[in-house]
DNA sequence: ATGGTGCATGTTTAC
DNA sequence: TAAACATGCACCATG
């Protein structure tokens, strides 16, 4: 690590130094500066084609080992092996580079070549280019605008240079070393990385094909590699190429812009590029995150298309479209889209659809400047109905119109949801906006992201999805307008050719990335993962080890508070086979066999069979288990009875307190959201459980210490109120379902009395008895169903209970209890099951003991009104 | 309960 | 720092 930091280092200062006589000499000659069009006029100079500056590079290359070529370019002089390349590139061939790999003849890479694309006079003194790899290891340069260059003096060099490398590889650097290199020059910041970055990757959208060029022949002075490449890849480069350097486009119908991309504010900036834009000078838009996308999408393989942002076309303010919704279309796509519709296409804008574009609610949101470039004016608020075909011919109406926003104007599609979802887009895709001339008729297309959700998440999150999210891969050439693969109506664009690569560095920069953004996108699915997982954890959530809680007592109950966060423990499950006999068992990770444990063990995360240290006689894996494979199964099922038995027990001990129907209630609810139904293995046996730490905001710990009397029929405290609430809602539910049920019941007796009523509920309760494996599984759809489960439970119900009044007093849990086990009772009685007693004293056999004492948790449940369903609630 | 609508607000980005 | 924009949310309508 140290070496790679002072080889870096090194680099680092000898490029500064470099740099620095660079600067110094050129300056020299004044004037004598060169473009990157030049031309001989007698040996030894030449002289730039636009500014006649004249250039002595025999001079330059004396110095520092360069020289200008006769067809364009710099060489070195000493081995003249980067001598020819496009007229467009100027090569700079530094000795004493070793670290970035020049000097190696045998090297594959473009080592050592510094292409710098677009080179003007003005920009020589600052206009060295930096080192960068492609993903393929090849190195590339980067140009280093005079924007950033002009910052040479204030940051000095090396900063520069950092900053430089960093943007242009941030791989390169590792990120320690990034932080080293920050902290020792002590005026890095991400901003400026940012904005190096956009320096740089504008430099490549202009320099696209010679970027690529230059980065794929990597016998770059073969200037028949290069043209051999150029036919091969003529038809995907040479009208990017055309676009990139600001020729007049003879290849493409798409030339709306009379200016060519130097407008509005980078007219200011660039007021040269216009004029030499007139003259084949390539056009150098602002510096943007775009032009990173575009850089990025060019290093991602010989074969990439060149995806060019592409200046607005003519409309009202225009010139304030941000470059992140400059469309990008391939002239490629152009033409053949142009040929399909038999008219000239004109890209307007495009937009990546965001979350909320892309959902339900069947709104995009138009970026403002967008909306009032190119779409009709609207003046009221609730705007037009704007008719747009999409790809496919069919025509989509939404309605066009404004939201007033901070004294502004927030534009929206409404009712594009039927598009979006016909064309299947979700967010991170790209929706664009083209018209059609003659006529003026607006299309839709769109990119699809082949990146899954998370990119396209993390893009949004990071801020990326601006135009620099490189969500976009695996571009369809079809797909610019809506032409995807599957109606591909061919154009012999071949799909490999565009596939790109993205790499992760370009996918997220050191801005944006974490927690900062609250708008991480997260679809259902994950989040409901998420919440599982969550559940899950807490349910292996346990007191940390070797921390002994500070007991705190609040009006006589104590709270257990831990200095230290919980710790997962190992999932174990706890079964009461005989009563009062509480068990915990536990799987081990290697054999996968079930040992006991006492109640009160907790486990490692990892636990073995060796580490039992409970029962020494099944400390090994070799030893069999202490149970049946159907006890095992029995096992299970009783550990997800016992879970709900503990409620119940809970719940008594509150009884025992004095509660108040309320209080059981209460009780219940708080049992229920802690205890989850799932039937997953419970913590350890203590209430107390770690989870509840000062801060807690959960109903449990906001709610008051519920003594004695706390609690009135009449109090109207929050946890009472939302109780009752509750109540009156589950009852009103109850009551309705009941109902139901009982229309549905007559109506079956009328129709068929043949079909055994093998689905009805109580055959599945029936089963539950009778079958244990049956009851095993119906358990868990119970689990899984709630509804299906409290329409079970219903019919135990007392049918008196539905108009039992909310603030009964007489309301107790042991009532509730009563209830259920006479419901129970009757319910057994009902249905032949008499043999099956209910036998508080556990004297039944397991399996209709346990089932029994099951259907007495769930008829207890069921009377005060908790079903799975509430208990979520 | 669900979905639509209009606006408000927080975050990001460009200047 | 202001503008832009993504999204949250209250309110209302509807089933």
């Amino acid at each position: 690590m140290l070496r790679e930091i002072t080889r870096h280092l090194i680099t680092l200062v000898i490029f500064v130094t470099f740099q620095q006589l660079l600067w110094l000499t050129l300056s020299a000659y004044e004037d004598s500066l060169f473009c990157d069009t030049f031309h001989s006029e007698e040996p030894g100079w030449r002289e730039c084609n636009i500014c006649t500056k004249r250039l002595h590079c025999g001079c330059i290359a004396s110095k520092f080992l360069l020289e200008l070529l006769d067809y364009g370019g710099v060489g070195c002089s000493s081995c003249a092996r980067s001598s020819r390349l496009h007229s467009r590139l100027i090569k700079l061939h530094v000795h004493g580079f070793e670290d970035f790999g020049c000097l190696d003849d045998s090297s594959e890479s473009i080592s050592g070549l510094l292409p710098v694309p677009h080179i003007q006079c003005d920009e020589i003194p600052n206009g060295f280019g930096s080192l960068t790899r492609n993903n393929a290891g090849d190195m590339e340069s980067i140009p280093v605008e005079s924007t950033v260059a002009a910052n040479d003096n204030d940051e000095g060099g090396l900063a520069q240079l950092c900053r430089l490398i960093e943007a242009s590889e941030p791989s390169l650097l590792h990120p320690s070393e990034r932080a080293n290199t920050n902290g020792c020059l002590g005026q890095f910041r991400q901003e400026e990385i940012r904005h190096a970055i956009g320096d740089i990757g504008t430099g490549f959208s202009n320099m696209t094909l010679p970027s690529i060029v230059s980065s794929k022949f990597t016998k770059a002075d073969n200037m028949s590699s290069l043209l051999d490449m150029g036919d091969m890849h003529s038809s995907l480069s040479e009208p990017s190429l055309s676009m990139a350097l600001g020729a007049p486009s003879g290849t493409t119908n798409f030339a709306p812009f009379p200016g060519g991309a130097v407008e509005g504010r980078e007219q200011g900036k660039t007021p040269s590029s216009f004029q030499q834009g007139q003259r084949s000078r390539p056009i150098l838009p602002k510096p943007s995150k775009l032009g990173l996308l575009a850089s990025s999408e060019n290093n991602k393989g010989s074969a990439s298309e060149l995806r060019i942002a592409r200046p607005p076309a003519e409309g009202r303010g225009k010139n304030q479209l941000l470059p992140r919704y400059w469309p990008r279309i391939t002239d490629q796509e152009l033409q053949q889209l142009s040929g399909d519709l038999n008219s000239n296409i004109v890209p307007l804008f495009e937009k990546i659809l965001s979350a909320s574009d892309a959902g339900r609610i069947g709104r995009l949101v138009l970026p403002k400047a967008c909306a009032e470039a190119y779409f009709p004016p609207i003046s009221q608020s609730e705007g037009i109905p704007l008719k747009i075909q999409d790809i496919k011919g069919r025509e989509w109406t939404f309605q066009f119109r404004f939201w007033p926003n901070n004294n502004s104007r927030m534009y929206v599609l409404e009712g594009v949801t039927p598009c979006i979802q016909s064309m299947q887009l979700k967010a991170g895709d790209t929706i664009t906006f083209s018209r059609i001339d003659p006529g003026g008729k607006l299309v839709m297309g769109f990119r699809k992201s082949t990146n899954n959700n998370e990119d396209a998440q993390d893009a949004q999150a990071s801020g990326l999805l601006d135009g620099t999210a490189s969500g976009e891969t695996s571009l369809s050439a079809d797909g610019y307008i809506g032409w995807n693969n599957s109606e591909n109506h061919g154009g012999g664009i071949n799909g490999d050719l565009l596939q790109q690569i993205t790499t992760p560095t370009e996918k997220k920069r050191t801005r944006n990335i974490g927690p900062k953004s609250k708008r991480l996108l997260m679809h259902s699915e994950d989040a409901m993962e998420l919440r599982l997982t969550w559940e899950e954890a807490q349910d292996l959530l346990r007191p940390p080890p070797s921390v002994k809680p500070t007991v705190v007592t609040i009006e006589d109950h104590e709270f257990e508070e831990y200095d230290e966060p919980p710790v997962f423990g190992k999932r174990t499950i706890f079964t009461s086979r005989s009563p009062g006999r509480q068990e915990q068992w536990a799987q081990c990770d290697d054999c996968s066999k079930w040992r006991k444990l006492p109640v009160d063990a907790l486990l490692p995360p990892k636990w073995t069979c060796s580490e039992n240290a409970w029962d020494s006689s099944r400390c090994v894996c070799s030893v069999s288990e202490e149970m049946t494979p159907k006890d095992l199964d029995n096992l299970l099922r009783v550990s997800k009875d016992f879970k709900k038995r503990r409620i119940l027990e809970s719940q008594k001990r509150f009884q025992d307190c004095e509660p108040s129907g309320l209080d059981a209630l209460a009780s219940a609810a708080v049992l229920g959201d802690n205890i989850d139904d799932s039937g997953e293995p419970s913590v350890g046996a203590t209430t107390k459980h770690p989870r509840h730490r000062p801060g807690c905001t959960c109903i449990v710990c906001i709610q008051p210490p519920s003594g004695k009397g706390k609690h009135k029929p009449t109090c109207t405290c929050n946890v009472c109120m939302t109780v009752k609430r509750r109540f009156k809602t589950l009852m009103l539910r109850k009551k309705k379902r009941q109902s139901e049920r009982e229309a549905e019941t007559s109506q079956k007796d009328n129709m068929d009395h043949k079909e055994p009523e093998v689905n009805g509920t109580m055959s599945h309760e029936a089963l539950h008895i009778n079958n244990p494996e049956t009851a095993v599984s119906q358990s868990k759809m119970q689990t899984e169903k709630p509804e299906t489960s409290a329409g079970q439970i219903d019919l135990n119900c007392h049918p008196n209970r539905e108009d039992m009044p909310l603030d009964m007093p007489g309301l107790t849990t042991m009532n509730l209890v009563d209830m259920g086990n006479t419901h129970l009772d009757s319910y057994i009685k009902e249905n032949g099951l008499s043999s099956l007693v209910w036998d508080q004293q556990g004297d039944q056999t397991q399996h209709s003991g346990e089932s029994l004492r099951r259907l007495s948790d769930e008829a207890f449940l069921a009377s005060i009104g908790w079903t799975h369903e509430s208990r979520r609630d």
